[in-house]
DNA sequence: TATGAATGAGATTTCATTCAT
DNA sequence: GATGAATGAAATCTCATTCAT
């Protein structure tokens, strides 16, 4: 079961590697066998299909990047701190986990309702995420009584921001880490109390 | 020559309608040709491959987008009431031309970098605009001297986001418009000299 | 238009020819299309799928053997000498016709209902011809009054073993005949006014 | 050695189960595995191959319903009354026997010439046991002396005409046994002393 | 002996593109 | 220029069979 459990993760990491790499319809089921080390048919064995193993992708590469956000929120900073760390590790993220990215902003989300939903899903999780942090804020006098909704989604909209310009514009990582920092200020020049 | 403009016209109109509704490669050439009431083969004679006419598509509906935003600051209007009305028209925009928007942000063949440069292209050209509004309010006195190219990613952050839960969410228009204000909001917060 | 239905009637020859000569299983649309000298795409033009293209051949060769048998009941004859002429088309017709023959016994009755149903129409078929010769037999006192239908079945039932003993046991032509003609006159005793 | 018959017999009898439902290639391996109650390798501890295990299946198929017939010939019968108990019993063993049926005649994978030549030999052996019946008749002054090989090959006619009827038309089993009846009257009207 | 996870050959069908009319 | 019939490359998914346990 273990083993299995292992063949499963293997070939999710092959299939989340490919698919950030090229667009979904130039992939091919045989590619990812090949380089998860498995058959072909193996993969039906694990995943319904083509689409239902792109969505397991998806959804495994957005926990990693959330729990990566998660963990740079470490409890005894302050709010503020808080936020600088995530905004820091969102930058992090996506440059060495490109692929991964690649996958999370999604190629092709408009296909099955199940997959907008799951979309939906992730921004609001993000989201909550946010809030939650913000609130903290607010109550700790760090920053004014803000929307914590709107403010949320204005910091998600930044960091898709950064992820075009990161993932498609080639951006140099020090250029972008200065960027990252002007934008948290703007944020914060908004919550400043 | 004009019948010739009128026709190319028609298929893009066609593509633009289709491509909107559903995934790149869920869209049939034969389904363009049919709805712009033309043959198969004619397309070819005006678009290079369905990846041209993709990106005719969006090139296409990031200019009427453009355009839109672009009419919506009118130039006797004051920098924060035009960019008052820029967030308005952005809304309005994604929410009556749900097809052409989705074009925009939606399914990229994305294999060549040509396309990828176009789409780094449209995000600078935005961005100038915003920018340079945003100048004419600094030199105005009406914002603080911010640095416009991380404000106005700030905005297109936003704009995105709010294009994702429009778009996906099915956000009721009403709830977006107040949503969208807040946005404006928190912006002219950082913004205010 | 001509043309047209001169292709159609190409591949249609052709899947007879090839589905009379293995299982429907073991037939690749390739190689009715290499026969019919079109391209593989070319039969989806004129046929929805295989199944379909099966069940034209099926149809396509019980009528060429339904034909044949009502070709052989010429009109002028007396109905004894038209059962008999019916018994010898249906022997050389199965002996020239092995192929188209085998189809019509149909490697795969089972599948769709719809085939099914295809299926005992043609019996019916068959079994409609019959009964009108033996009715008319009957009128002109050749026959005794017998329950035709069931007479007709009889007679299915006789032509289906001389069927296998055909195509299957490979029986010499003039050794069929001769039982043809006993099976006829073993038929004619039970009618015999 | 009678555990391991009694596992043979039960994938047999699950074969013939499933192989009577649908046609050949829908049929899985796994299904008829599961069906067994054993695990799918364990086939092919007592089958070479699906070919093989079908082929069983037909032989085993055929022998019961022989059996029936034989059974229904008691030997101490006049011979009409034989030969009419003989066709009650093939009307009622299609019947309730829909499954173990359709396999005699159902989809042949036909491919191998093994296939053919059992088919054959059934044909043959169910010729024979009706002429041996007919020939008793004969001796006994039943039947006028009639070529047996043609009659009995008349009669298989007949039987599978009926066949056609009960499994594939879905006639009503009370109408059925009228056309047996009269399907035998014929026989016997062309048989008679 | 029994199992079932793993395999990969194989075939239908789709559809962008071509080109003769 | 306009057309759409013809094409054939290409890829998903299935399933009989194997073999390590």
């Amino acid at each position: 079961m273990q083993e299995i459990s292992e063949k499963k993760a293997r070939i999710l990491a092959a299939a989340m590697d490919i698919f950030g790499e090229r667009p979904y319809d130039q992939v091919k089921i045989e590619d990812i066998a090949e380089r998860a080390g498995v058959g072909k048919g193996t993969i039906y064995e694990y995943f319904v299909s083509k689409e239902d193993l792109f969505a397991a992708g998806l959804e495994a590469g957005f926990n990693e990047y959330f729990m990566a956000l998660v963990a740079a929120a470490v409890p005894s900073l302050p709010a503020t701190a808080k936020l600088q760390a995530v905004f820091g590790r969102h930058l992090s993220f996506i440059s060495q986990h490109a692929a991964a990215t690649r996958i999370i902003i999604g190629e092709r989300p408009a296909s099955r309702s199940e997959m907008r939903e799951a979309m939906v899903g992730r921004y609001m999780r993000l989201g909550r995420f946010l809030e939650e942090l913000l609130q903290e804020g607010i109550a700790a006098g760090d920053f004014r009584p803000v929307d914590t909704a709107v403010v949320a989604q204005a910091i998600i909209g930044m960091f898709s921001t950064l992820l075009v310009f990161v993932l498609f514009a080639g951006q140099a990582a020090d250029a972008m880490e200065k960027q990252a920092e002007k934008l948290l200020d703007f944020c914060l020049l908004g919550l400043a109390s």
